[in-house]
DNA sequence: ATCCAGGACAAGT
DNA sequence: ACTTGTCATGGA
């Protein structure tokens, strides 16, 4: 067991892939950890900075120092969430059922809200390498101290952020991102758009109360909504998903988006959100040929 | 070099 | 309602 970490706890929650989960686009300052072990990955979470390895059978925990208690990083991980009940909805077609067999213990985290929001924000247009470098400048740059880490730092609060000026922000290399990034923190914390009050909305409601922020439009609205608010019916149409729908549920046909969302939202069904994660990992890493999408010939999806 | 990246936005059909 | 140009920056 490669936890080094003098305070550990342990969940028996069964095969949970940490290697998929935590690069598959979803969180941004999870790296794998220095032993280059499998499935053993470190990062923030909350106030703490974390070690964290899965056997298969149980996901360890570990961190220098003593947190409180595990209840965060329980929630964090989604430690209790029964996935194969949300797999059993998705639809029965060739496409997901190849999505889901190529990385079956794929899991969505539950993030802190703003820090979603904010990192979401830098999403637009941007690698998710490259957007991995802008958090990082961004944290180590204006965050707080973690506990647990001697350099690595919590991500900045909305309070933090609204008090920069867009020249600090474009120094970290946000491009064009960097007014997006600081009206929306000023929104948040003028108290124009409220957070909080964002967990007792329906999901229509939700979404278009997040899109009156600056820089967040439909695709980073919904990733807000399933990362940060787990509502597991949001399904983020970004370029990857686009590639998927067109090429293998409209045999190469472009459609509009707005007939992309209108499809997304019945097909998928209420966790719409889990089935885009599979097909948005898969698409990613799963196939190469596929990966590339060249705009060659088309690709047969019993062929692939 | 050239294209494109977990897009949003404004302007033009 | 749908399409196009623009926006920084840097991987591949």
């Amino acid at each position: 067991m490669p936890i080094q970490s003098p305070f550990q706890t342990q969940f028996e929650i069964g095969p949970y892939d940490l290697d998929a989960t935590l690069s598959s686009g979803q969180v941004f300052r999870w790296a794998p950890h220095p032993s280059g072990i499998k499935q053993h990955w470190h990062g923030p979470i909350g106030d703490y900075w974390i070690e964290a390895y899965s056997d298969g059978d149980s996901l360890f925990l570990g961190c220098q120092v003593s947190p409180v208690d595990w209840d965060w990083a329980r929630q964090f991980f989604q430690i209790g969430v029964d996935i194969e009940s949300m797999k059993s909805t998705f639809p029965k077609d060739d496409i997901m059922t190849r999505a889901v067999k190529f990385c079956p213990d794929l899991f969505i985290l539950k993030q802190d809200p703003w820090e979603c929001l904010a990192s979401f924000i830098l999403s637009s247009n941007k690698q998710i390498t490259q957007i991995k470098q802008m958090v990082s400048n961004l944290c180590e740059t204006y965050g707080k101290p973690l506990y647990g880490h001697n350099f690595k730092r919590r991500f900045p609060s909305s309070n933090c952020i609204s008090q920069l000026s867009e020249k600090q922000l474009r120094d970290l290399k946000l491009g064009y991102r960097a007014p997006m990034l600081l009206e929306s923190s000023k929104m948040v914390e003028n108290g124009i758009i409220d957070l909080k009050n964002i967990e007792s909305m329906d999901d229509p409601e939700a979404r278009a109360e997040l899109m009156k922020l600056k820089g967040v439009g439909p695709k980073i609205a919904d990733c807000v909504l399933l990362f940060g608010f787990n509502r597991l019916a949001a399904f983020p149409i970004d370029t990857w998903i686009q590639k998927v729908l067109i090429r293998l549920y409209f045999q190469d046909k472009v459609r509009p988006r707005a007939e992309l969302e209108r499809f997304c939202g019945s097909y998928f069904g209420q966790f719409g959100g889990y089935a885009q994660q599979f097909l948005f990992h898969w698409i990613r890493t799963g196939n190469p040929e596929l990966s590339k999408l060249a705009r060659k010939a088309p690709i047969k999806v019993a062929n692939l």
